[in-house]
DNA sequence: ATCTGCCTGGGGTAATTCCTGATGGCAGCG
DNA sequence: CGCTGCCATCAGGAATTACCCCAGGCAGAT
């Protein structure tokens, strides 16, 4: 981290669990042109990180404390637009894959894929180019012709991406208010979020909801 | 893996997630008296693998794919009792340290801590302490002094019959006032005995005790 | 240029939570 | 027997939340 080398690429990795961090740096390391040159743990602190010192690639957890790594994908993505991000999830990739390219990534890898996949994945990034799983690439090429009916496997794919964040939030066993602050935004709002959920997954009550929200982080479908 | 130096504690990492187990082995490796000696991904090939070749621990992720890390954590204390194991979780410790402790583990640790936080867990755990976070220490500690019988049962065991039907129906997930027509009971006692099972179990509000009480049904299967 | 979906929140009423307390029954105990 | 404690049952009332309707700004699509 101090030794500066000038030839490699530096990297950084933002998850908020320590021991996948590890996981990453070591893999990295073992790549003679790569260097990791920061770790954080959250989004705030990876955005003040990446202002006193830019990389060149961001590898991005999805799935962070305060919020969603979406969202910090695409402050990146609008902020510092020369920055290459990958993002990486141990969620369903039918799920996330796809919002973490329409948010500015321009790859993603499961936790649960080998990780010489993830190397693969950083050097196809880093040269400009998109790095996903095939079904992930022929479902998004058949949805972009217009094959109407590729879609939606579960209605849990039809949440937008800050509803998404509030149910995964809601399967954590937060309150409505704990949310808001969490997210920042107005009770009022997380309400909202919670209303669209329980329309576009058919639920009838809180209690429905809650129980629906902690059985999908449960299982981590 | 290769390379078997007498003198080493030969430890097993069972995680599902490819990229963490390499964050293991990075830290373990790292420790001149530790070394690696297997990994698995899920609870049938660790089995496989432990019959073969027994290691002297054993760090059991417990949301694996192919169901519960805890049925793997029970079945290495049936069948190896000599085998010293550490379970560690993305989940909120509350969920789950006590659950691991039970069938068999002597330590748990969460992904968010830090790893040196592991690495202690591991050589507590490998003579022979136990590692748990002061607060579930402490909890623990608490509820088994506050209750009559000393054994290691859960504060549910303190419910009266009606809160325990009503305990139920929560984990079910009727609302207060399904409960009550299902019950023939008026609504306002409803409320009462979910008062009275919050007060025993420790939970600080609506949601917390649907989620316990969910987790609570789940479990009973 | 309009339309649609998303993100963000407010207003107002119904419902629920949460705390306190009350009644009667029943069981044990001195 | 009277006292005490626990349980089941409900009520009152204040605070909070759920629920439904609505709206502006904004971005992408048609």
């Amino acid at each position: 981290m101090e030794n500066t080398t000038q030839s490699k690429t530096r990297i950084m990795i933002v998850d908020d669990h320590p021991i996948v961090r590890e996981g990453y740096s070591r893999l990295i390391e073992r790549e003679d042109n790569l260097q990791v040159c920061a770790e954080a743990d959250s989004k705030s602190v990876a955005l003040n990180q990446i202002m006193n010192d830019p990389p060149d690639l961001v590898i991005v957890d999805i799935s962070l404390k305060d919020g969603s790594g979406l969202e910090l994908i695409k402050d990146i993505k609008a902020q510092f637009k020369q920055i290459k991000m990958l993002a990486v999830s141990m969620h369903d990739e039918n799920l996330f894959a796809e919002r973490c390219i329409r948010a500015g990534a321009l790859g993603f890898v499961n936790k649960q894929q080998a990780p010489e996949q993830l190397v693969t994945a950083i050097h196809r990034v880093l040269s400009g180019k998109v790095f996903l799983s095939s079904e992930i690439t022929e479902r998004m090429i058949c949805r972009s012709i217009g094959s109407v009916n590729y879609s939606e496997e579960s209605p849990i794919e039809t949440l937008s991406d800050r509803e998404l964040e509030v149910f995964e939030q809601i399967g954590l066993g937060e309150t409505t208010r704990q949310i808001a602050e969490k997210l920042n935004l107005s009770p009022k709002t997380v309400e909202t979020y919670r209303e669209n959920i329980k329309h576009k997954l058919n639920l009838d009550n809180a209690t429905d909801l809650i129980r629906n929200a902690l059985q999908w982080v449960l299982e981590k479908k």
